[in-house]
DNA sequence: GTAAGATTCAAACGAACGTTTAATTGACGT
DNA sequence: ACGTCAATTAAACGTTCGTTTGAATCTTAC
């Protein structure tokens, strides 16, 4: 019983209420973003007082730190621990693109799945804060992502030695702005439309599809920068 | 020399302010994104009086809107004229797709290349645009572009008329949110790295890389949804 | 039971924001 | 030369923001 003992001492002091904040100020960056959400308003939604953000967490840009960190930690350990034991099945042959791409969507779909883990919500904050401009936004998921995102490029790097490093970036680059785009699922869906809303909200299929047309992606033959270069100098001249 | 005398008269006016607001806002919203750029500091580093944007403008999110609107509305109407001419040029056969990424992407092109039209700049504050939360926003960039991509999505299902129409609206979307992702150019560049400064700058050689994925992803064999729900519920399995 | 410490609370702080106002300036037609 | 009107200006408006403060309340340990 000292586990319950335990449990309650934690949530009778501090714990509730980081919590309480934490899941609010979740949902409201997720809808309005960092700078349109006010301490004010979020404060009032989880019904904490206000001075409770600053008293645990410092300051905003804290919060919203301890917003990510809480289920972008969990989540990329995850990934490059599905990636190790992937490889190590496949062993001694490098592993296959599809499987990489596996590692990197799976652990993000259990986070979807799972609601006591923000679910498709954190999700979209994500990849809200991906393309968020504040600084401190980029600093800090750079800083998460490096080692992450160094360890998979790695193994695609070995899933696909003929592509050239700096190509594979770039493809690399790509993936990820699909993935932060699509997971965003800002009501952008709307522009293409004639996607029900049954599919929109349904992350699963999502990444499904998305998953084929980004393994295609990496595949796909190298460009050919001079042709390229002539046609599009073509379209161009034959504008103006 | 009437032409002078116009040009002084509408410099005089109103027209050399406006312009100024424009550029200088157009910079700014890049840089720090809407919410970010106070009225104040825009308006002390276009060099004119914090009122003129009210005045001109009417209110924030008006200026925002017709600093999008400048760029956008002919950038679109670009690349509707040069699908429609590429059509006219392959008829009676249907258009290629990898000719359709190019009218779509060339425009974008011509637009990056030219200092006059704001550059790359302006195709930053476009992809930020994208991923901004601000509903009104959204609104206005779905409405400034529900004709364009109709006409684009039309095309691209003549090229795939395999394709079903759901699945081409997804992958619609990928290329959309690759797209703007890479033109908003983040420091996210530096997330994967390795990607020299120069190229990193050159939206050029940036588009032409991004173009043979995107048209690989395209032509992408259908995803076996069946088949890909068992392996990632494996995996998700083995993981507990 | 009481002292010590952690947490909550209402209130206020100073700063910055978008917007409005009313006076002033300057150009143009007559 | 003068009246008209668009444009600019300085100043202020009212609001909202993130943060701080100091007292009040609750938890914990002896």
């Amino acid at each position: 019983m000292e586990a319950k003992v335990i449990a309650i001492g934690a949530n009778r002091g501090s714990t509730a209420t980081k919590v309480r904040i934490l899941d609010t100020a979740e949902a409201l960056f997720m809808e309005h973003g960092f700078e349109a959400t006010s301490l004010r308003s979020m404060t009032a939604a989880a019904g904490v007082n206000l001075a409770a953000v600053n008293y645990h967490f410092g300051t905003k840009e804290e919060l919203f730190e301890a917003v990510l960190t809480r289920r972008l930690d969990p989540m990329n350990q995850e990934r490059v621990e599905l990636l190790d034991r992937l490889e190590r099945k496949a062993a001694p042959d490098p592993l296959s693109c599809d499987r990489i791409l596996m590692a990197l969507f799976v652990p993000a779909l259990r986070l979807a799945r799972d609601p006591a883990r923000g679910g498709k919500n954190f999700l979209r904050l994500l990849g809200r804060a991906y393309a968020d401009p504040a600084p401190f936004i980029r600093h800090f998921l750079s800083e998460q992502y490096a080692v992450t995102i160094a360890r998979f490029k790695a193994a695609f790097g070995r899933a696909l030695p003929h592509l050239p490093r700096k190509e594979l970036s770039w493809r690399l680059h790509f993936i990820m702005g699909a993935l932060s785009y699509t997971l965003a699922g800002t009501d952008a869906h709307k522009i293409i439309s004639e996607l029900s809303p049954r599919e929109t909200n349904n992350d699963e299929i999502l990444l499904r599809r998305l998953a084929p047309f980004l393994l295609a992606g990496l595949n796909a033959p190298l460009p050919d920068l001079t042709e390229v270069t002539r046609e599009v100098d073509g379209a161009l001249a034959r504008k103006r």
